[in-house]
DNA sequence: TCAATCTCCTAGCACTGCTAGCAACGCGGT
DNA sequence: ACCGCGTTGCTAGCAGTGCTAGGAGATTGA
């Protein structure tokens, strides 16, 4: 009784371990580093062990990009809720969604180009998912005017994303960063007036 | 003399063998079964045989890229001189930018997640991609008002950009793909009035 | 015809994700 | 306290990856 539950305690805290050894070797060296092998190395376990709490690669992978969305949901929220008026609430998240992007290039790589099949925009999407989107929903809704609500979320999300991702690759010239994202955000509220 | 010549022309037709076998490759099967074991046996030649023409398998994948920015400027081109009326012109520049990624997935796979070392908005940066931002900002110049007219063309290809890669990562809700099209059109234009 | 060059293939290296099979540990029942 | 048993986690290995060394074989000019 007691044990099984003690055993349950120390696999979920080497489920957590698996999952930190990844994120860490990705932020530090990029994902072609985090192999099984380096993995295992770094949670001082055999290679197989990783089997036995995940699927494979791409399962560890997911399970990075859980927890990014989760952090990414509170950023969004804290500065949201820091802010006053509609307009300096989307400055302000779109600004904490773009240093977030900056800040953890792994994590958002895992978030939006390792794990593919993390189901969105479906009834079993993860909470963690639909917690970020409601942040986005919730800050655009004052300047949806005469839009879809969430037609123009998910528009304006991908817009910041878009800018975001480009900007990571170096596909844009240097050092207009901040105007880029200014224009941006200006451009989503301009039908406000 | 004639011979060298009939040699760099049969090296020449090789090395475009190489890149269109990869591109079917990876239209067909994705960028994963895109393995140089798959591609040596689809041009009939050995493996090493890659590496005399290129310096490995990224430089494969970005020749594969060069000749999607090529296309994709050409396509931009045709949407954009077929139209009348600046509204138009962007409309059409953008619909066919979303349609030339979701008909060539793979290839835009390659010229914006796997080729991540060609140089953009730079000196040394290849003219097909000049080319291709070129109609963006062709086509956005009637527009920019008061902006910065670069950032300005910068932010729309980024926020397309967002819009088609999460549409195509089956991120955003089914079914309302024009809706969203249409939307951001919508958002760009708006400063006209 | 012969030597030299150049082209291209066979074989192999170090690595990848993943799995089969076994040894050893720790548990529950007597 | 002991012993059988189930569980845990290891070693070893498979098929496949990108890439390269070395040597055959063909083609060239003299």
């Amino acid at each position: 009784m007691s044990v099984q539950q003690r055993r349950e305690r120390e696999r979920a805290r080497r489920h957590d371990l698996i999952v930190s050894a990844a994120r860490e070797l990705a932020e530090a060296e990029g994902w072609d580093a985090v192999t099984t092998r380096r993995l295992s190395e770094k949670i001082e376990y055999s290679q197989p062990v990783l089997y036995s709490h995940f699927s494979g690669k791409d399962a560890i992978a997911a399970a990075v990009a859980l927890e990014g969305f989760a952090e990414l949901a509170d950023a969004l929220a804290s500065a949201r809720t820091g802010a006053g008026a509609p307009r300096e609430a989307l400055a302000r998240v779109f600004a904490a969604y773009a240093a977030f992007a900056y800040a953890n290039p792994a994590l958002y790589d895992a978030m939006f180009t390792l794990a593919t099949d993390l189901p969105f925009a479906q009834p079993t999407t993860p909470a963690p998912l639909q917690a970020a989107f409601t942040q986005f929903y919730e800050v655009l809704a004052p300047l949806v005017g005469d839009r879809e609500a969430g037609t123009f979320t998910e528009v304006a999300w991908s817009a910041l994303h878009g800018l975001v991702t480009l900007e990571r690759g170096g596909r844009l010239s240097v050092g207009r960063r901040d105007e880029r994202l200014e224009l941006l955000v200006e451009q989503f509220l301009i039908p406000l007036g």
